[in-house]
RNA sequence: GGGGUCGUGGUGUAGCCUGGUAAACACGCCGGCCUGUCAAGCCGGAGAUCGCCAGUUCAAAUCUGGUCGGCCCCGCCA
């Protein structure tokens, strides 16, 4: 046996017992006469004290140096009174070594295992193992874990069977841009990895599976963010027999479950919902955070005769809104606003126009140009959120771009000034989506919001003909803390309504059969009504785990720019390998672009 | 595809605007001293042609152009 305990249990219980430890050499203090080390593993650190009695051991013991790998063998003792050191769980005791075995030498780490940590990202991406082996890190992967036990536990107890889909699938030129494989005994074919299991889990509940989910892999060749992986973990979910109200129930009690169970935290249920058209107005976004103190106000129905012609002009055909930000009039430079002006014009405005609220009223930037009479409308729309030291913020123009300004300040100025009670979690659904949005690019102007196998409210089906892009999605996105962390739908299982629907987006019947042929067929043999919910795993354990960025949460991520440092992919393969493949590389083609 | 930002010993930064001396500091590393430290301390030492390429110049870490890479954002992500 190369241990009897772990490095982080031991306390003054266990004095007088022999232990055998093994681990990584974390520090080492010299004092000549005697050598401390202190010695960690998953579970903890605790001090391993060689004294100069035993020569042999001691000179081998000097020889260790930092991440050393090493087993010893000795008794626990008490630490003299002075020398107990509180700020250590394994602080009252420390082993007094009487063997010592060297598993292996360590080179020197390019950066410290440790915590508190400088290292640029990229060095820590080269040497993951190294990074990993941080307690903060591995703090980050138990999370991860009891997130992924506690989703198995819930959906089992609910009746849920966890069946695996494919990862070498069709493509589907539909969505994202696809992952393709090679397909070797069919040259110049390929597969595609799947961007989602979206058609095989519909495939679960034909087949009568009745309650499917599983944590499936999904790949999507899109660029990244802080939140974007091109491979990611999804908690997959479909149910049969259900409505709306029974999917989005299921999953608040899940996402209730994870959260008690990994991080204590008690979510209140039900969830409140909002329709899409209201987080859009009030908060600028489809993902609010409802912990952010402060909403836009839209004041497109009193700027008529306002004074300032910009605001009176956009009312007619677009909105008018104010984004009041309380307490930071004072934090606020005259080149901070020029920031956010030509962040604003990035983000699609034509300018931002700003004011103040001061002791004395509306003060600064285009409050100058305000009648009186608007002055006191505005004053009376503001209610309570009217009091010094805020900022006016105003958005003038159609309703997407000002939402997508102010929304994007909104959240960019509650992260910059710390305003964001984090203790706390905002939990909601949002409800009632478009099923169609606009698309310059597509034939018919139109495209899916979520995906083409979305039911449509049923009131709304009437409209599909006149007004397909008033016509409502039966979806939702279960939002937490401003991230879209789950997000479903329920599908058509009406042959007629899914022809439609394919019409309406200028996919005719031949095209429909070529990509979901498949999913069509099976439909002609009986299929329930049925529904589901994907949630972004990574997404929320980094959430869970209270950190910025999905990198942390995934053990081998890749950078922005989709390569993984520390094995090097993607790289190029052999020659045999394309041969066998039928495939010639033209570099050519991608360099004259 | 676009915008921003960063790149200087092993690590993190300073120096760069205003070109010119041994490129400075902290941590780490190596050696010495030290029998109770806990991010040990003290003394000494090694280690960077400043991401790469080209240009301007008598002279480039410093100025210019390009390029590569990290991070953040827009587009994109049904």
């Amino acid at each position: 046996m190369l241990r009897t305990h772990t490095c982080g249990e031991l306390r003054r219980e266990h004095a007088g017992v022999q232990v055998r430890l093994a681990g990584w050499l974390q520090h080492r203090r010299d004092f000549g006469g005697v050598l401390f080390i202190v010695l960690r593993d998953r579970y903890g650190e605790v001090q391993v004290t060689f004294r100069p009695e035993n020569k042999e051991l001691f000179d081998l013991a000097y020889t260790l140096r930092g991440q050393d790998v090493i087993g010893v063998f000795g008794t626990v003792v008490m630490r003299p009174p002075d020398a107990i050191n509180p700020r250590m769980a394994t602080g009252e005791i420390e082993v007094v070594a009487e063997e010592l075995k060297i598993f292996s030498r360590s080179d020197v780490p390019p950066f410290p295992v440790e915590d508190e940590i400088t290292a640029m990202e990229d060095t820590r991406l080269k040497y993951r193992y190294l990074d990993l082996r941080r307690p903060v890190m591995q703090k980050n992967f138990i999370v991860r874990h009891r997130a992924a036990m506690a989703t198995r536990e819930f959906l089992n107890g609910e009746n849920f069977l966890e069946i695996e889909t494919p990862y070498l699938v069709r493509s589907t030129p539909e969505g994202a841009r696809d992952f393709l494989v090679p397909s070797r005994n069919f040259s110049g074919k390929f597969y595609a990895l799947p961007q989602s299991p979206q058609l095989y889990k519909q495939l679960f509940m034909v087949a009568g599976m009745d309650r499917y989910f599983s944590l499936a892999r999904c790949f999507r060749d899109e660029d990244l963010r802080a939140d974007r992986q091109p491979e990611f973990t999804q908690i997959d979910i479909e149910m049969s027999f259900v409505e709306q109200d029974d999917v989005i129930d299921l999953a608040e009690r899940l996402t209730a479950h994870i959260m008690f169970k990994v991080v204590g935290y008690s979510l209140k249920l039900p969830l409140p919902r909002m329709s899409y058209d209201e987080a859009m107005r009030r908060f600028g976004t489809d993902k609010p955070d409802t912990r952010i103190p402060f909403e836009i106000i839209d004041i497109t129905d009193i700027v008529d005769g306002c004074g300032f012609g910009v605001f009176e002009n956009a009312a007619k055909n677009g909105v008018v809104r104010v984004l009041p930000v309380p307490d930071i009039a004072d934090k606020v430079s005259r080149k901070k606003i020029d920031q956010l002006t030509k962040l604003a014009q990035e983000w699609g405005a034509k300018g931002l126009a700003t004011a103040k609220i001061s002791e004395n009223g509306f003060e600064g930037g285009i409050s100058k140009f305000w009648t009186d009479d608007f002055k006191e409308k505005f004053c009376e729309k503001l209610g309570d959120k009217f009091f010094p030291n805020t900022i006016l913020l105003f958005g003038a123009d159609k309703p997407d771009i000002v939402s997508k300004v102010l929304g994007g300040m909104r959240t960019m100025l509650a992260d910059e000034f710390d305003i964001i009670n984090r203790s706390e979690h905002s939990a909601l659904f949002v409800v009632d989506f478009p099923l169609f949005e606009p698309d310059e690019d597509s034939e018919r102007g139109i495209t899916p919001s979520h995906h083409p196998f979305t039911m449509p409210v049923e009131d709304d089906i009437p409209l599909l003909d006149e007004n397909p892009l008033a016509v409502r999605a039966n979806a939702y996105d279960l939002v937490l803390d401003g991230y879209e962390i789950a997000g479903g739908s329920i599908r058509i299982h009406k042959p007629e309504l899914q022809r439609k629907i394919f019409n309406l987006l200028g996919i005719s019947d031949d095209e429909a059969q070529k990509k979901f042929g498949f999913l069509l067929e099976a439909f002609r043999y009986g299929v329930p009504p049925h529904g589901g919910i994907a949630y972004g795993f990574d997404r929320l354990v980094m959430i869970l785990a209270g950190r910025k960025s999905i990198r942390d949460v995934i053990a081998f991520p890749k950078t922005t720019a989709g390569q993984s440092l520390m094995d090097g992919a993607p790289s190029e393969v052999d020659a045999e390998q394309l041969r066998e493949l039928g495939i010639k590389i033209d570099i050519q083609n991608t360099d004259d672009k």
